[in-house]
DNA sequence: TTGACTTACCTGTATATACATGTAAATGAA
DNA sequence: TTCATTTACATGTATATACAGGTAAGTCAA
């Protein structure tokens, strides 16, 4: 029937809280959020990404970062160092902090990943994110 | 392969600031925001009810409820009156601007609807909500 | 009827998110 | 070289979101 008046920003945005609140759950141990967690994972495997380039990749708002990277400072977990061919860029590491407790948090994560997978084929899924990809072009 | 190790909070959250934009672009000559124009949806289909009962139907943490509803009361878009059977509840109206506005903004939301399932084909946006839902239980 | 318990809502606080706008630095054409 | 334009980041402001904790009211058993 009426399918197509189901609202897409609805749908996903519902389900973006629900699963917000599943992962920070699993993740209360360490004090991460999701957005922090998720940047720390971007951080480790492309250590020293500007600020806008996180934006670019994560999907962020570019006025967005300098907000989610705040508390990430003052707990220590990331620095900001300029950039030495650009005075305007900026520079994001990761800090050994930052490294230990991403690590610390992936196990707390895998649990969160796994009762949110667990009901779904490994096709479903791959189903779910070529999907997800097709609603934002 | 590495398919279970992409976040799925992280994809869906991705997917859902990206709609967000979108729609509160196409939304924004009335000015209301994504959340905003979910419970006016909701109000106009079940006028009266409690705030608690807007939180369970449309997945927002009971404490949201009262945030969200305060922008709409100072537009004059929703009213809370005491519920006359119970001193502790309360229920939502929408006023007749809320409803005013709502029209309006309905046909620019389809505009957002429609580039957003453009791509995709009926089975597929309802197996999208499928799968959705499932990785919510 | 009283008192423990539960329910419903709100507030304090912190982070998330993004638009409009501001500032400094780099760029590139005249 | 100069200056208009663009790029990169930050800030002001507003709403979004939820956890911890608070208050008032309803419920129900002793």
């Amino acid at each position: 029937m009426d399918e197509k008046s189901i609202c897409a920003a609805q749908a996903v945005r519902s389900t973006a809280r629900l699963l917000t609140r599943r992962y920070e759950d699993a993740l209360r141990p360490t004090g991460l959020t999701a957005s922090q967690y998720t940047i720390l994972s971007a951080l480790t495997r492309h250590n020293g990404l500007s600020p806008s380039k996180i934006g670019e990749v994560l999907s962020f708002d570019q006025t967005t970062i300098p907000r989610l990277l705040d508390p990430m400072r003052r707990k220590g977990l990331v620095q900001l160092l300029p950039d030495p061919n650009d005075a305007r860029r900026k520079v994001v590491e990761i800090t050994q902090e930052g490294r230990d407790l991403f690590a610390q948090a992936n196990a707390l994560w895998q649990q969160a990943q796994d009762r949110t997978l667990d009901r779904l084929s490994p096709e479903e899924w791959s189903q779910a994110r070529s999907l997800l990809a097709k609603l934002t072009d």
